[in-house]
DNA sequence: TTATTTAGAGACTATTTTATCTTATTTTTG
DNA sequence: CAAAAATAAGATAAAATAGTCTCTAAATAA
């Protein structure tokens, strides 16, 4: 697995946050948010803090309170929001996980990787959350889980 | 992480069984190789043993036992002992994790990973254990965990 | 044929990741 | 100011991954 399931979780939040943003001022409800994305409000939310303390969200408390970007969409980029929950690891650690692994003394694969890595890199460096979420209406993109991915408790009964 | 590390075990263990075999016909012992890679035997043990079951190595129990490669390693790939092992999950499934993500229905990053993801599938399954073993000495190439990554428990008393 | 050496197999433990549950704390609304 | 609505925070649990330990089975060598 490239990316931590909460970090995929993450991207999939701020995509939501831009979209949302886009057509009003107010804070994102995380609530409303976890329902429509099929991701546990729970851990939604710990995921969310993790943005908010890299910077990347703010967030309100209370009755219309919710999350909202901090900064202009066009200015924030997939890669900020992989580092602030998974680290910049993936784009810097040797690929068989030997620590010390470079150009001096490389390993087996580190030519190979090097350059796939620095192509993921610049990739989702150059896609920022405003595009990206533009692009999900225009195209109709999917970007939530299939729903039942996780069990509704507030069942008829 | 992208391999687990399991995965990356198999792939220093597999180069490392391809880097003897070039020397000598005799099975490789297991636990020579878990000192010299310094990882911890019976975890080696049992990633060796999927390698085993996916026709990738042949075993022998006793004096002289070991490991083996069962074909020539010129036609044993690195992706063939990535999904021995971590599945096919990396080369085939959406880096967002959204079921049914594909062509018809894809996710917002869906195009730019199936470029890359095929690039990774296409470099590391041109790489075979023979040539790879032998770039380790010529390059003089990292191939081994550090000393003491894993605990030696045949201490002095 | 018996002892030794080596891999195989399964139970067990530890750690990390993922997910849930409960209790604050803050903000708005009446 | 009190009630309600929403996020914050921390404890707990479940699942996946990583690692260890013990015993078994097979092959060699004396």
């Amino acid at each position: 697995m490239v990316l931590s399931k909460a970090c995929t979780y993450g991207i999939l939040a701020s995509l939501y946050v831009a979209r949302e943003s886009s057509r009003s001022k107010d804070y994102v409800s995380i609530g409303k948010m976890s329902k429509e994305l099929n991701i546990s409000f729970h851990f939604l939310t710990k995921i969310l803090q993790q943005l908010t303390s890299a910077g990347i969200l703010v967030s309100m408390k209370g009755p219309k309170g919710g999350v909202a970007l901090k900064r202009d969409p066009k200015e924030i980029s997939l890669v900020d929001v992989v580092v602030a929950i998974d680290g910049m690891g993936l784009f810097t650690d040797c690929l068989l996980g030997l620590p010390g692994c470079g150009e001096e003394k490389p390993c087996p694969v580190h030519g190979e990787w090097d350059g796939i890595r620095a192509n993921l890199f610049h990739t989702f460096r150059g896609k920022n959350l405003e595009e990206t979420a533009k692009s999900i209406d225009e195209l109709n993109l999917r970007f939530a889980l299939p729903a039942g991915a996780e069990v509704d408790r507030e069942d008829s009964g």
